[in-house]
DNA sequence: CACCCGTGGTG
DNA sequence: TCACCAAGGGT
């Protein structure tokens, strides 16, 4: 594991929450910039939350962010600054659920408690040919059970990861490598040749999509208007452009001035279309739709915990912003776009 | 327990 | 192109 070379248990951590539903690649470059930025749990807890949520844009899930400095704070606050060392302490802390206590407390503390991420999930489910839903809390307990008994408590922190590793290269979901795996000899699924059925999961439901409107709301000296989103909120604590779901059969255009309306209490008129994506979420999908706008009645008024602010082009790069209103930005810029709303 | 929460790689 | 999935946790 040469990308995180330490010991240090705060950075262990840390790189433990970055890689819940993440790759070691995609994590990789955030756990070097986000522990140059806070290279201690003191330097994390006495960060502003809007930085700490800037250094995570893109990494998604952004409640792992705020947890994970609520809980330096409370480290601090609670803990004399000492990440604490067993797995209930450990777990006690905001956004360190099973997997990360077991993973912290057996790679930085020696402890010997198995981690159950989805790699050992489908290796084990493999091995013993469990047929019960690998996602019902009654499996959970037996797969747990599994893992803590299998687990060296010589080193548990190396078997974990092996595991770990065994299961993201030759484990694979689709076409294991079964014929180059030490555990073949005693796998029930590859001896009954179907290791791909494992682990048994409930069906998918479909997908939804949405289109969305969104507003680039323009001044006379052509800063932008973004909006910070509720906390509570899915990507909460990320700025945006203001806008919201067309109706069903409303154009974008119209769902735009609409938004704006009853959100900021705007009256706008809207230029041509600047620019279309489409994006996914992890339960939905949009097309967002983006309209240059000229406010032509009243003042912008939020509400309490959707702050505003005006900003230039430029001063974008100090905010957090999802994934897809970047993708705007950089559009922005790439035409060094300048609105005609004004000529 | 059911549902919610991002993003990028992969076959 | 698109469904699946990843070193999960909170509510």
């Amino acid at each position: 594991m040469p990308w995180r070379n330490t010991d240090d248990p705060y950075r262990i951590w840390v790189s433990e929450i970055m890689l819940q539903q993440t790759r070691v690649d995609q994590a990789e470059p955030y756990y070097q910039r986000f522990t140059d930025a806070f290279p201690t749990v003191h330097d994390l807890a006495e960060a502003e939350r809007d930085a700490v949520l800037q250094q995570w844009e893109g990494l998604g899930y952004y409640s792992r962010a705020r947890y994970l400095h609520e809980a330096a704070q409370t480290v601090v606050r609670e803990h004399g600054g000492t990440v604490p060392s067993t797995y209930d302490g450990l777990k006690s802390l905001k956004g360190i659920g099973p997997y990360t206590a077991a993973a912290v407390a057996s790679i930085a503390f020696g402890k010997a408690h198995g981690v159950l991420d989805g790699n050992v999930i489908r290796v084990l489910t493999r091995v013993f040919a469990i047929e019960e839903d690998s996602t019902r809390s009654a499996t959970r307990r037996r797969l747990q059970a599994l893992a803590d008994a299998l687990v060296d408590p010589d080193e548990p922190g190396n078997a974990n990861q092996a595991l770990m590793e065994l299961g993201a290269t030759v484990c694979t979901p689709r076409n294991p490598a079964c014929g180059e795996c030490v555990l073949e000899p005693v796998c029930e699924a590859a001896d009954a040749g179907h290791p791909e059925r494992y682990p048994v999961t409930p069906e998918s439901k479909p997908i939804p999509h949405h289109d969305i409107a969104v507003g680039l709301v323009f001044d006379e000296a052509g800063r932008l208007l973004i909006q910070r989103r509720p906390d509570d909120a899915m990507l909460g604590g990320l700025w945006e452009f203001p806008g919201g779901k067309c109706e069903e059969g409303e154009s974008p255009d119209a769902a735009c001035r609409r938004e704006l309306q009853e959100e900021l209490g705007i009256t706008v008129e809207t230029d041509a279309l600047f620019y279309t994506l489409k994006h996914a979420y992890s339960h939905f999908k949009i097309t967002l739709h983006a309209y240059p706008c000229r406010i032509v009645d009243g003042t912008p008024t939020p509400e309490i915990d959707q702050p505003m602010q005006w900003v230039t082009v430029d001063e974008l790069a100090d905010y957090a912003f999802p994934r897809a209103n970047r993708k705007l930005i950089e559009e922005l810029k790439r035409r060094e776009y300048a609105p005609s709303l004004f000529d």
